[in-house]
DNA sequence: ACTGATTTGAAAGTAGTTTTCATTGGAGAT
DNA sequence: ATCTCCAATGAAAACTACTTTCAAATCAGT
């Protein structure tokens, strides 16, 4: 049975002697609404709309606690601003350099070949990122 | 038959009506004189031995310069400082989280299937980057 | 050597965080 | 309900890794 994202960040801040908040309910709360790979400042607007005395920090400060506690991730694609998505199932990105779209992708084939590699020089393999980029569908055609 | 890099940088040099110079000369040739991957910095370090005037700067710049030409590939590993290689054939990293060490690595069976992902939704490659963060053999054991 | 554009190096500027610190606020104890 | 104390907050400052600016120095074609 998967655990709710809310039980787990409530069991992670008691048994770390952290408080529940109202900046912190309303973060967690927008940043689960969403299903998107989001800018600290694309939440911060989010947030703000609720709350608009929320400033960056905190928004910034909650992304690093859910990344601790697993249940987000960030990823730094390109070399701007990094985005946050909620953790799930792993998967790779496709990004387009016009739009900036993101595909997910996932394929085993992959991670085994990866996994492969990885055996022959006896590299134990903690995480990877693998990231394509290229041009979408849509911004091919115009 | 493989152009010199020298070759290609002068030809781009006069190209773009741009010069040769003592500064460019220095670093151009300790860059190739290296087969690592190597921070601005550690690169600078190499050339103040030979001409301790030069600046971070011109390093930045010859180095972008590299770029521009199609001689240098410049990395993001991690979150840190980027770093630079020489181009060649194409390869993917792993990289040891412990001491930093690097594995290249390269697999047509791996670039086919990203390419038939990457075919199913129409989606135009332009660069990828695969890399695979871990604990290298030496660092195992210990 | 003269000339005019390019290069250089120090310093300043920038982007995206990350830390500091004074103040506010949550929650168990009284 | 009030106390008390430690954690959380937000504004501002600091930080890192570049990137740009600008005046002085260099290069290379007359
Ligand atoms: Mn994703
Ligand atoms: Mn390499
Ligand atoms: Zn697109
Ligand atoms: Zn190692």
């Amino acid at each position: 049975m998967v655990q709710e994202p809310l039980e787990v960040l409530n069991r992670y801040l008691t048994e770390h002697g952290m408080k529940h908040t109202r900046q912190r309910e309303i973060i967690v709360e927008e940043f689960f609404k969403s299903n998107k790979h989001l800018q600290i400042e694309e939440l911060l607007n989010q947030v703000k709309k609720v709350e608009p005395s929320i400033g960056y920090v905190t928004v910034y400060r909650t992304l690093m606690l859910l990344k601790e506690c697993g249940l987000a991730h960030q990823r730094h694609f390109g070399e701007g601003k990094s985005l946050f998505e909620k953790a799930g199932d792993h998967h790779d990105h496709m990004i387009c350099i016009k739009c900036g779209s993101i595909h997910e992708f996932e394929d085993d084939r992959i991670e085994k070949l990866q996994d492969q590699i990885a055996k022959r020089i006896n590299f134990k393999i903690v995480s990877h990122r693998h990231e394509v980029y290229g041009c979408c569908s849509r911004c091919q055609n115009e």
